[in-house]
DNA sequence: TTTATTTCTGTTGTATGCAAGACTGCATGG
DNA sequence: CCATGCAGTCTTGCATACAACAGAAATAAA
């Protein structure tokens, strides 16, 4: 687990959290309590709480009054679900971008995924993903709306789980660049229906690739679990 | 200002900020502590403190570290924002509905907004808001995508400030009605492509007007204040 | 007059204490 | 065998205390 060096012990907490539920360390269904966590940490309960809190609002995890706070439950119906708003999301994006189409901007991103400039390696795969999740926050910018931009990348934050899971494959890689881009160029061209299209199955197509990558994950962890005890 | 008797102290005092940020009483941009209002709520600094925590979360309010809480400006651009961000939800939502098309609520849903069925004065005005809303989220419900309602809830949370300040008059009361209606017709007759048209079309109404309305409620409030002190 | 420094006050960030609520397990009665 | 009541324990909800930081005002220097 990664040391967050933030300024203030709630936010570290906070972090670490966040952290522990994504990569799966904390694990789905399970109790944490504001005790355990507070001695864990070696601080007190009073920004353990605030960052449980925090997480309870972002919907990470379900707070039991006086109870305990059992870490979220990431079923791949709900992960399903979240992939349909970030369509709703996106797609009301592509729809506003192209009632202003910032020429510019637009010719910038579709030549930064040109598929023709794709360097074979040159790219790591971590980096990829960062990549691919920048292209479609920077492509939902470009509407000019900026809370859509901050709902999109809360879902983002719900489905990177599993979004970062599988390894990509040079053939999917491509596939990636040359979707981007022709988006971007739809967009340009004033095709909106096709723009949408595209990017509509685009999005489909990870959703159904993170289904089964998450299913398999679960089951490594929960063996994992097993094993420990 | 209403008094919410929620069980915990931490609720109520977010019920009531949450419905003082609403009401405009808590004008956006001043600055609230939290040992002011913990004096005037009664509590302690700790539920006050959990409370502006949520709301900051939720984008009520922005913190600035060891200084105070600022109430989050409402301008007009970002309530745009907000509206542009529904139609997004409720345009994918209509959409996968349109792929499942559950007949019988679909179809009470529609009986409900049968304009033949509107008596004249029977809603209260403030009835009719609610029932407004409701049927957003009843169709949206309808999609099945329990995270995209959640989504859609938030969206309203922001955009009801605006939404029931101006009084309907009859006939946009009658619109209404037709509009529902024939949002769900269209549906049930697998024409999606005609209710997201209509549907866009009365989000972007209501987005209008409220952009009027709120102009007007700011000015007052600014001069009320003024006079106040 | 302007700028740098220092002090001082207000406000938050964190720790801790206490009491009330929720769950567990057991015992008791049907 | 099952239901019900009751104590005990665990965990949180809220209050309070204190320390640290940010910003403002006052003071000193150029």
């Amino acid at each position: 687990m990664t040391v967050s060096t933030r300024k203030w012990t709630t936010d570290r907490i906070y972090d670490n959290l966040r952290q522990g539920i994504m990569t799966l360390e904390l694990y789905p269904g399970s109790r944490v309590t504001e005790t355990e966590l507070a001695q864990r940490f070696g601080v007190s309960r009073t920004p353990v709480r605030e960052a449980l809190q925090r997480l309870a609002v972002e919907g990470y995890l379900t707070i039991r009054p006086k109870h305990g706070c059992y870490i979220r439950q990431l079923d791949v119906f709900e992960l399903a679900e979240y992939y349909d708003v970030r369509v709703g999301l996106e797609l009301e994006g592509v729809a506003l971008t192209s009632q202003r189409v910032p020429y510019r901007e637009l010719a910038q991103l579709a030549d930064d995924w040109d598929p023709r400039k794709l360097m074979y390696g040159s790219e790591g795969t971590e980096c990829f993903k960062d990549a691919e999740e920048a292209f479609h926050i920077r492509l939902a910018g470009l509407s000019g709306n900026t809370v859509l931009v901050q709902y999109l990348k809360g879902v983002n934050d719900h489905i990177r789980i599993v979004r970062r899971l599988g390894l990509p494959d040079t053939e999917s890689v491509i596939k990636t660049y040359e979707e981007h881009h022709e988006i971007c160029q739809r967009i340009l061209a004033n095709d909106l229906s096709a723009a949408t299209d595209v990017l509509r199955a685009h999005i489909h197509e990870s959703q159904t690739k993170s289904r089964e990558v998450t299913l398999a994950q679960l089951e490594t962890r929960r063996r994992l679990r097993e094993l420990e005890g």
